[in-house]
DNA sequence: CATCATGGATTACATGCGTAATCCTAAATT
DNA sequence: AATTTAGGATTACGCATGTAATCCATGATG
């Protein structure tokens, strides 16, 4: 499995949303993101995420070409999963309920957990019959 | 904000269930827990949790007494914040969406969250009338 | 009382990470 | 063609971390 620092994570997140991209696109809207870091800073994060075979690149004329090797999805899907089993035993609900708690839940977050577990019901129900 | 090694949160939840225990208690537990640690490596663990202020320890006759300085609802949620907004904006649908894609969500977790909504319902219509 | 043993304190050491600086090569410019 | 320069490659460096080993003091034991 993949580990990927926080600061390369940040990398990562351009990349998703833009790649490919050469270097210093990656530069540029980190910093538009108001990540200040020095070109080499970003330079050594995007030469590690190669290394870890988290992104490749392909030249074009002068420049490298980045692009993720690693989904967004299935990254934060494989962190979340660890993330939970290490803090939470595994059971999702508990962050859940931590969550409410501390009134972090906002409407837009309720509605669509309504939603995900109407879809998660229906799904279920075919599952049980099919039992 | 303290931040605890992965290494060192294994032995932060040895405490947080036994605490008050000594250096030799928590090798104990860590060791039934499967986690097969040298006792030199748990010490290490310990003093440097000392040191970051999560632990506090009390001495007894020979032995130390640790005890846990943080508590551990106030971890989960500090790192489940900073977690989710590190991979998902700070909202935390996309990571029960997830899961749920996953069919890693499991009646219990379904039960919980139709509870915990409509918790959260009720208390929200009164906050809406009071404003 | 002298020695052993137990447990805390200090030291170790390789690797990863945050944060760059320097080196080197090839393209662009004069 | 020689020189500047932009960008990738290599090197740097201090602190954190995983994983211990060694040192030292004090209580237990013969």
């Amino acid at each position: 499995m993949i580990e990927i620092s926080k600061a390369e994570l940040e990398v990562m997140k351009i990349i998703w949303q833009y790649s490919p991209c050469t270097a210093s696109d990656v530069i540029q809207h980190l910093t538009e993101a108001g990540q200040e870091w020095h070109d080499r800073t970003v330079k050594t994060l995007l030469t590690r995420l190669v290394k870890k075979r988290a992104l490749k690149f392909e030249k074009a004329q002068r420049h490298y070409l980045y692009s993720p090797l690693i989904e967004r999805e299935a990254y934060q899907q494989q962190e979340s999963e660890s993330f939970i089993k290490r803090l939470f035993g595994g059971k999702i609900s508990p962050l859940i309920v931590g969550f409410a708690k501390q009134d972090k839940l906002s409407n837009d977050d309720i509605k669509e957990l309504k939603q995900l577990i109407s879809d998660w019901e229906s799904k279920n129900v075919e599952d049980k019959q099919h039992d």
